[in-house]
DNA sequence: CCTAAATTAGACTGTACGGTCCAGTCTATT
DNA sequence: AATAGACTGGACCGTACAGTCTAATTTAGG
């Protein structure tokens, strides 16, 4: 009663790839092959038409979410405040969704059979996420706006208090991912900007040419 | 040739919690019981004897391991970024230790098979320390010490500052724990103060002990 | 309309596992 | 010596699942 005409001639490679991220997300690898293909409106043997093995199929899930989990840090037209809100907005929100958070759960569990898999995932999103952050931060510190430190450090700590402990809460606690919350973000970012403020607060803040 | 003498009365129910612990933490719930029998040195009927199935088995392991995850937060004699720092570092050296690691690893997958004991955990774990610390932080609000916001909020903030990313770097990129650094956890702390700094830093902190 | 490819249902194989059963051994207490 | 309790090894059962095979059916294209 749901797809017939949206469907056509949607391959049926993609919906059997969509069809085992939801199931896999829902229930991790465990999942059956059994439940991706019906899940899918397909039969298993279909499933082996298309990929050779289970763990394949897994492999292509985690390399289209990965894809899907980047986000845009989007150009530095706006202030610092501004744009680092946008970003932890959208951040917070994708990592603490339902989707995002199943997947981690799903991820992490697999570490130990698919090793190569989740370093590959890990230098492609989270690190990528992080690189790119890193490069906005070290910018805005060439401008004296931030406190120059590492821009790793910088980075890491302003990811880890977007999401750290509240992805804690929400993979174990059982209670219902939360609603985007632009204000508590707000908050957050404004304890990271005093945090990184730069060292001379009170003078007007001109990026130090000195030692080239 | 390991345990010979120093096992003795050791009740073999203990030895098999311990096993227990040790497979599941390494290979999640999925290892066999086979395997849990044989690393404790015990046949798979006297596993039985024990404990009425797996699932219960993994109860005890878990119950046992929320117990040893609370860190103490000990007095308050001391200056508060010591007492902070004393308690990153214990904190860090816990969850990204190789068994934190493998513990939320195993734990976090099987949230959708164990909700109840995943909320348990939660509960008499990580919210219990958060608790404590949030404590901590409000007296140290009173003080003048330290901003007055939300405490569970400044609990929560410095939790996720101290491992957040970097437990996600290390549950999925393959590279081994690291090593301790009490170095770069006092970077925290102090970024931490900075941003918690209370509103008016320039002047003598004297508790304000208007509006009754 | 016919053909070739894709899909389907279902039976089947092999394997892994949780859990039970049992017959026998070992140890300690009485 | 007798008894009771815990432990052992191994056989065994039922189930679930990944993956294969096959024969029938559908679908699309010329």
């Amino acid at each position: 009663m749901e797809q017939l005409l949206e469907t056509d001639l949607n391959d049926c490679r993609a919906r059997l790839i969509q069809a085992a991220a939801e199931v896999f997300v829902e229930e991790g690898y465990r999942a059956s092959v059994e439940r991706v293909a019906t899940r899918a409106g397909v039969a298993r043997q279909t499933l082996y038409n298309h990929f050779p093995c289970k763990a394949d199929l897994f492999g292509e899930v985690v390399r289209q979410a990965t894809a899907a989990l980047l986000i845009t840090l989007d150009a530095n037209q706006q202030a610092l405040r501004e744009r680092l809100l946008r970003f932890g907005i959208m951040y917070r929100a994708k990592v603490l969704s339902a989707e995002g958070l199943g997947f981690f759960r799903t991820l992490a569990a697999e570490t130990v059979r698919f090793p190569e898999l989740a370093a590959s995932f890990y230098r492609t999103g989270p690190a990528q996420t992080a690189a790119r952050l890193s490069g906005v931060l070290k910018e805005a510190m060439g401008k004296g706006e931030l406190r120059s430190v590492r821009p790793e450090f910088a980075a890491n700590l302003l990811l880890s208090m977007l999401v750290g402990a509240d992805r804690s809460h929400y993979l174990f606690s059982g209670d219902p991912p939360p609603e985007p919350d632009p204000g508590h973000v707000g908050q957050i970012i404004d304890c990271y900007l005093r945090a990184l403020a730069p060292e001379v607060p009170s003078f007007p803040t001109v990026p130090q040419r000195s030692m080239p």
